[in-house]
Order: C-alpha cells, then sequence, then structure tokens
DNA sequence: TTGTAAGCGTTATCAG
DNA sequence: CTGATAACGCTTACAA
C-alpha cells in the first residue's frame, strides 16, 4: 500500500503551504502566477489527486447521489438509468445504483445506506410502501421521485403520462374494432398501473363501452413464467365459455412478454383472433412477427429530467417547489391490432 | 439545514465518552452493559447515523466500489450489473454506475473519478485501448476486469467462455447442414469477438471447411439501423452473385437484432432461406417468430463472481493471484436453424 | 472498562 | 496574496 500523496506533501514540494495549494486546487482566490505554476508542477511531479473523501468531509457535500429502483435490468430502468448517468457525470456527480426490486424493506435498507453515506440527492422509484419511515430516512436530503409518487413523502416527481397513453392506445384498439377488452395486470396495488387503467376506462366510457365489459386479469407474481401461466389459464376458460375479450392490454413490459406468450402457447393469430397493446414499449416488440404495438414511455428521458432536477436543487437552493413533471408517452401501432 | 448529529452529541447525551460510543458502533473492543445501553439509547433518542465519510477519512476504506461498463442498457450488462450490486450489498458495499460507452475518454474520466473517490475497488469493462494509462491511473486499486480483458494491466478477470461457445454453437450449425457461415461482426479489434471467430474457425476446421468460405461482415457502428442496413446492402449483393452463405452467425446481441432486422427487410425466411444463431442469449429470442438460436452468457453470475472476487481481496489482502476465471457458455439451439 | 487526545486530508477563517 | 490553524466527524493508540 504506497503511502497516498497528500496535499502537505504537495505544498512542501512547492515550497508553499497547504492552503496556497488548496487555492488552486479549488480556484476559491486569487494565486500568484509564480505559486500557481509552482504547485501544479509539484501536483504532477507527485501524481497528487486530492481526497474527494476528506473534501466531503470538510464541505459537506459529496458530489454523488444515489438511485433507486426497482431492478436495472428491466429495460425501461436500465434507460432511465442511463439518462441519470448521463446527466450526472456531465455535472460531476457519480450515481450509486440500487436495486430494490420491489421489496419494501430492501428500499428501506438502501435509503439507509445512501443517507449514511451522506449522498447530496436521491432519485427514487418508491414501492409504495413505507411512506412514513421513508419520510423520516430521508430527513431533508433532497429527494426526487420517478416513475410513481408517494403522497406521504414531499418531494419533487417526474412521471409519464400514464393515463393520457393508455387512453389514446385504448381509443386507438376501439377505433379498430376491438370492443372487448381484456386487461393484464399486476395484483399489488401501483399507482402507475392504475392510472393506466383509468386511461382505459376512460376511453370505453368515451365510445359508450361499459367498462364492466373489460374484465381484469390480475397476476400475483411478475415473472413471466408465471404471467404466462395466468393469463393463458384465464383465456382458456374464457374461450371455452365464448366469452373472450378481443384484444388484451398488458400493462407494462413484463405483463407484456407473459401475454405474448400466452397467446403464443394458445396459437391464437395476432391480431386475428387477439389484437394486443403493451404499455412500456420495448425494442424488440418492432421486430416480433408481427410487431406489437405498444405505448412508448421516455425512460432515458425521464431519469435525465429528474436528475437535472435534482442538481438544480442541489446547486440553488433557493427554490424548494415540489412540481411534478408530466412527460408525454407516445403510442406507437404496430401489427398487433 | 438541521444541523447533523455527531459522535459527541451522543456522548453528551449517554454521558460518557466519544470512544465509548465508537466503541459500541464499531464492536471494535467490550464495553459495559451499562453503558453501551446508555449509548444505544441516546443513539435512538437522537436519531444519530454515523457518518461514513467521516469514518472513511479515519480508516481508508469507504465500502464502495466502481462498475464501469459500456452501456447499462445492454441487456447483457445491466444483468451483469445485477449480479454484481447483490454480491455488493450482501456484504455491505455500495456500487457506483459508471457508462463507458466504449468510448475510450470517457473510461479514463470514470476511472479518475472513482479513484479521486477513493472507492476500495473497480470492476471494469474496459473499451481495449489505453493499456499504459490504465494501469497508472488504477495504481494499487484492486482491479477485477469483467468480460474482457487488457494485458497491459496486471488484474483477475471473470470472462466468458467465447471460443468454447462459438466453436459449440457453428458445429450446431454444421451438423444441420448450414456449411457457409456468414459472420456478423463489429469492427473494432476486440478480444471477445477475436475468440468468437476462433471458435468458429475451429469449428469448420474441425469439418473440413475451409475457413475462407465464411466471409466477415464487418460493420463500423453498432446501432442497430446501421447494422441493418450493412447487412442487408452485403447479403443483397451477395445473393444476387449467387454468392450468399446459408446461415449468419452474429457475434453480439446488437449485431444479432440488427441482423435479425435485415432478414426480415429481405423477406429471407428464417430458417429455411437463412440460417440464425447470435452470440449472447436475449429473453426475447424465444418469443420471436421462430425463436432464435443463440448462446447465452452467464452475464449475472459474471458480475456476482467478480464482486465476490473483488471484496474477497479486499477482505483478506494476502492473496494477489490474478487469476482468470472463464465462465461456461451454453448453445440455446430453438428454431432458427 | 473507560477517557484523552492525536490524527485522517481537506477547506475556510483570520491575521499578516 | 500568503500562511497558520482550527475545524469537519470519526477511530484508535495510549493512559488511567
Amino acid at each position: 500500500m504506497p503511502k497516498q500523496v497528500t496535499i502537505q506533501d504537495v505544498a512542501r514540494e512547492a515550497g508553499t503551504s497547504v492552503s496556497t495549494v488548496s487555492r488552486v486546487l479549488t480556484g476559491s482566490a486569487r494565486v500568484s502566477k509564480a505559486k500557481r505554476v509552482a504547485v501544479e508542477e509539484a501536483i504532477a511531479r507527485l501524481g497528487f489527486r486530492p481526497s474527494h473523501v476528506a473534501r466531503s468531509l470538510r464541505t459537506h457535500a459529496t458530489f454523488s447521489v444515489g438511485l433507486l429502483v426497482n431492478d436495472i435490468t428491466n429495460p425501461f430502468f436500465s434507460a432511465l438509468a442511463r439518462g441519470a448517468e448521463e446527466e450526472a457525470i456531465r455535472r460531476g456527480y457519480s450515481m450509486m445504483l440500487c436495486n430494490t426490486d420491489n421489496d419494501p424493506d430492501r428500499e428501506l435498507q438502501y435509503l439507509r445506506m445512501v443517507r449514511d453515506k451522506r449522498v447530496d440527492g436521491i432519485i427514487f422509484g418508491p414501492t409504495g410502501a413505507n411512506g412514513a419511515q421513508i419520510a423520516q430516512i430521508v430527513g431533508s436530503i433532497p429527494l426526487v421521485m420517478i416513475d410513481r409518487r408517494i403522497d406521504e413523502v414531499p418531494a419533487a416527481a417526474v412521471v409519464a403520462d400514464n393515463e393520457g397513453g393508455a387512453y389514446r392506445a385504448a381509443c386507438a384498439l376501439i377505433q379498430r374494432g376491438y370492443h372487448r377488452l381484456g386487461i393484464v395486470a399486476w395484483l399489488p396495488p401501483m399507482e402507475t398501473l392504475a392510472h393506466r387503467v383509468t386511461g382505459i376506462h376512460r376511453a370505453l366510457s368515451g365510445h359508450d363501452i361499459p367498462i364492466e365489459s373489460a374484465p381484469i386479469i390480475r397476476v400475483s407474481r411478475i415473472e413471466p413464467k408465471e404471467v404466462r401461466r395466468v393469463v393463458r389459464e384465464w383465456l382458456t376458460e374464457r374461450l371455452e365459455a365464448g366469452d373472450a375479450p378481443s384484444a388484451l392490454f398488458a400493462l407494462n413490459n413484463q405483463l407484456g412478454l407473459g401475454t405474448l406468450r400466452a397467446l403464443r402457447d394458445l396459437g391464437l393469430k395476432i391480431p386475428d383472433e387477439m389484437g394486443l397493446m403493451v404499455f412500456d414499449d420495448l425494442e424488440f416488440f418492432e421486430v416480433t412477427l408481427p410487431p406489437i404495438s405498444a405505448v412508448a414511455m421516455p425512460a432515458r428521458q425521464m431519469g435525465q429530467r429528474a436528475m437535472r432536477h435534482l442538481l438544480d436543487r442541489l446547486e440553488k437552493p433557493g427554490e424548494h417547489l415540489h412540481e411534478v413533471t408530466v412527460l408525454p408517452t407516445e403510442v406507437r401501432i404496430r401489427q398487433s391490432i
């Protein structure tokens, strides 16, 4: 372990004081040309690199932020993370990645960890649980919610236009003659999914279709295999009873993937025997046969915007507006409807 | 900004000294029951949380590691990141996410950043460039290479069995009668891709097929659209000349996606008019029509193993073996060949 | 078992 | 413009 070069060493080498070295480091005050070059040369000679941790202790700023998301493996969140990270690095911040796996306990554990590490701020896709505890843990750390919000915690948020996207997508379905919609949803109550359902219902009502005619298929676990099984069984039953919907609307990309597989299992021809629409577009929906219609969320942009919000607030702490930014979604009609 | 609670406050509240508080915090020495409960109560009362940054300054350990990968948006890397993160959190470490975008400059920038932040170690998927500089920047920070290696930097590595996987996949192609292979590759020289080519060549030779009969289609940019265009044009030309391969072997998932689209553009029936094999399996290859054969890399496990290596080494610095772990790949034959 | 005090590597205050 | 020096919040000898 070669001893690390400190500001003291640089001062000695440059024949000056640590304060002067610090001043050229931070540019916080004027330094004579002569001294500055002496210091710069000493730094180069010694290969000195100031310790962020010492600096952080002194300044109470770590230039790092925590990103808590459900699962980075989900394309939506990886795109979001990418957007956030890009903005962060551009502004000199680094980002700690935390996968909560939608588990309230992990969420709390992570929140504590980043708080203890004294991150300057947090970008947070909440599970929806532990409202009060979160507020308490986070305390006064600047926080931006992403994708979902949570009422107990006052914070800015960046979300997608879930209701609007679902509404327009449902209208497209209806206009193409799919009047009987089956909604594939996930069991746990989530704000985003609820909004999507609302959008669909609004479209239905707007076309004088009773919302009771659109059954909701609720899967309890989000694993593709499970979704596939549940949807397949549900559909089989309905088909036998002659009471099946003419199109399925899956409320997120994982549900969409499972649904697609269920449809394949049953050998149902898309879009003739069953239409398919999924909320949250994936790159590969473009290349399946047939290509699948989806409503696209601006994931990367959401991450970028959330990070921008956060850093803006860190850098000029004047404004404490907890605004919620709603980013538009885009309905992409392909051949599955 | 409510002033933060420090160990001093706890000591005062508990009627003891800071050292005693520190001892109950770290468990580094025995403390009488009475004092301990006094301290614990004081901590609870005050909501004290020790500052990791102060601790790090003192102990020279930050309990954080840097993860540098090409692009988290690529499913291979997000799975890898997930595996790494899981192991990290399990052992009390946090992970900084850095996307290098395969850009040597960004790579250097990030390496400097994590080093300045005094991460305890680095997991690093190198671009392949700046060997000497990397060695210099990283200095004595424990480092584990992932996916690719780089000769100038002595470090442990975790890689997939690229050659073996490609070999077995090529054998499968040949056995099914695809004797004329077109290899879709990326232009920049990369160890992993080279190994894959080697594997294919070995399979060809083993079946007495001259390797010259397997042309390499080199795309200069990895964007799907570009891959698609290049492959389509190349194929069109060959088809017209009556000199096309009978199957295409794409060397990574992005190339695979682009190739698939090119095949669709040309209306070539898979697997009858053209076979397709891609290195690096994606979830959705299972659900395309037809499902696509691929060789699967244990991405998540690679991340986990790399992190395990790294942390093991941090925790018992005795061993300095720069071993390279080669994880097996699995050929998954589906209906595209 | 407990307390005092000396750092860890910076930045910031305050004189000169 | 420059230099001592006191924090920052913690851990760890060293003493008691």
